[in-house]
DNA sequence: CTCCAGGAGTGTA
DNA sequence: TACACTCATGGA
């Protein structure tokens, strides 16, 4: 079922190539990991711009700038207090141990130790890992719960690591995989699925209509 | 106008 | 463990 569906979503809307970021840096797309919580990405993509123009797209800069002058550059993003104290959080942690990231495939531990900082949950923490370090590591947020459950007919309100091990168990260890599956999910949840009058695409999926 | 988007932290029972 | 509450902007 979990395959399935993933080649059922990669033949509908094809390669997705993400993280969607302009430059891909890893900088990039961890601050794009922390602002998008809870937020459109239209929004995100305005904040990432105005730290771009700035010169502040890294981690220096984010922890070299003062908060007020942080907190109105990211301020599209939303919940830009607590945002602006998560990025320099997060900022201290990457330039400490980015290497180390880069060269551990340790993931049970380089993920507790992510989870420590201060505004990095499950999700974010995974987002980092297969994004940012490409680690095989499944992304669980509220589409991929929503998929799990019109499409795979499990129970989305299971516990993230439950629900996480229901897909790593039905797939290969492929961080590629991963993210564009992933991908596609967002890809799905875009879509008019989730509203009436659920066209063509689902479908194709199997989608009650 | 209301609703909500790719969450996380804190407090309560 | 399981909820309720808070944080904030911009688009539909």
């Amino acid at each position: 079922m979990i395959q399935r569906l993933f080649h059922t979503l990669s033949d509908i809307y094809g390669e997705q190539h993400w993280w969607p970021c302009k430059s891909g840096s890893r900088w990039e797309i961890v601050a794009g990991a922390i602002l998008v919580q809870n937020t459109a990405w239209s929004n995100v993509e305005r904040a990432l711009a105005n730290l771009e123009t700035a010169g502040l797209m890294s981690p220096e800069g984010i922890l070299a700038a003062p908060d007020d002058e942080l907190r109105e550059l990211i301020r599209p993003a939303g919940f830009f207090r607590q945002k602006c104290a998560y990025l320099k959080a997060v900022a201290e942690f990457f330039i400490a141990h980015e290497a180390e990231y880069l060269a551990s495939d340790d993931v049970p531990v380089l993920r507790r130790r992510l989870l420590a900082v201060r505004g990095v949950g499950r999700e974010t923490a995974d987002d980092i890992l297969l994004y940012v370090f490409k680690k095989p590591v499944f992304i669980i947020d509220a589409c991929t719960r929503r998929a799990a459950e019109r499409h795979l007919h499990l129970d989305g309100r299971l516990p993230y690591e439950e629900l996480q091990r229901i897909f790593t168990d039905a797939l290969p260890p492929d961080a590629e995989l991963y993210g564009e599956y992933h991908a596609l999910i967002l890809a799905l949840c875009k879509d008019s699925c989730r509203k009436a009058g659920c066209g063509e695409v689902c479908g194709k999926i199997g989608y009650p209509s």
